[in-house]
DNA sequence: TTCTTACTGTAGTAATCGCTACATTAACAA
DNA sequence: TTGTTAATGTAGCGATTACTACAGTAAGAA
């Protein structure tokens, strides 16, 4: 506060390469998960030595942990905006309406949740902090879900509405890695895991709202 | 044929060791995934130096492949025993009855699908045999679940069906994540799925028999 | 011009990786 | 007893791992 000096510039290279790094970082590790992602071949795909990648990163752990974080925001923020569009929209619609949204989202960007599923998997002896940054995602995601599912089937209780949370969230996972390794179209697995929801909101005794 | 040597009776030692190796690497596979699988971690854990392991399998890519071979067939003798317990049984019941059942068979054996859905979202440059031979498994779950739902569907289309079997392998798939993760009681998971999928198959046309 | 800071390049560490060569042991057959 | 074979033990291969020490460079501040 004293020297009022003016705010540092942070230098132009050293944040194209934290860039760099991270993307270079992303690609690998959404393809080969937390082992399988070597400094080394950071390093190459990034054209960055590893002292740079030591220099902005104290190591691997937090690596991967800023991976995380960077696709989590991309994430939201381009979810965001698709959200923008269909403002003016019945419950009923914006909710096929953001299934769809969600597979496109998925088919676009598939390393964030692909680098996600497998973390969430490996049980490594000590939790990496990539791992629990993710799970931070999630808990966010399943609390967005919930919000959203109860604008929809409003005549519903707690418990049900969380049966219904969890069962999409674990349905758009299921068709993700369903779409990854047996290549079924995933915008029709929405399609189904839709109707599949609201089918169970039906048995649990919600009524269609007549439009 | 023609000497008629007695069948060479197997070393029980070997047999013994070949069953140890393959416990280890199941059991941290499991755990860490493909690369997270080192050969001296299964030799530490099997009590086995390496030189035994590469005796009974010609390298790690085909330790781990063999691992999946034999959870997979662990899986489906749990699976036809439990099947056994109910003949007599509706469509309709045997169905949830199925459902409950594959819920049991997650918490109870969790190593075969953790390790199966790692090598499916690791997409190493050369696919390891491992990778493939869980493949196989999956595409004969799905004709298993696909048998399965056209008894109890009877008056659905194939495509409806496909759609039907498609969710429910991805909903197992992320249910089990889910229970994982975060948590979740995955017995109740696979209630809600179940009811999901018979609200979806309702709104396919279907019409419940009387029973 | 001189100093400071931000980053990069070079070269290396010890540890671990998958894997192998090869001698040794123990059980069985003849 | 002798030979054969299944399996283990010991030692070590070259490559790769995460990570570091440290000198060099370039840009901006004074």
């Amino acid at each position: 506060m004293r020297s009022t000096s003016p705010q540092r510039k942070t230098r132009a290279n050293g944040v194209a390469s934290r860039l760099a790094i991270l993307d270079a970082a992303a690609h690998i590790a959404g393809e080969r998960g937390y082992e399988g992602t070597s400094i080394n071949a950071v390093s190459e795909r990034s054209g960055l030595p590893a002292s740079s990648i030591y220099w902005h990163f104290n190591n691997k752990d937090e690596l991967i942990a800023a991976v995380i974080d960077r696709s989590y925001s991309d994430w939201i923020e381009a979810l965001r905006r698709l959200a923008d569009q269909d403002t003016e929209l019945s419950a009923v619609e914006m909710y096929s309406s953001g299934m769809r949204q969600s597979a496109e989202q998925l088919i676009r960007f598939p390393d964030f949740l692909r680098l996600g599923l497998m973390l969430t998997l490996e049980r490594r002896p000590s939790e990496p902090t990539a791992r629990q940054r993710f799970q931070v995602t999630r808990v966010e995601t399943l609390a967005r879900l919930r919000r959203y599912l109860r604008r929809v089937f409003e005549s519903l209780g707690d418990a049900e509405i969380e049966q219904l949370a969890v069962l999409t969230l674990a349905g758009s996972d299921g068709l993700f890695i369903a779409a990854e390794s047996e290549g079924i179209d995933i915008a029709d697995g929405f399609e189904t895991l839709a109707r599949a929801v609201m089918g169970a909101a039906v048995s649990f005794g919600w009524v269609r709202p007549s439009s």
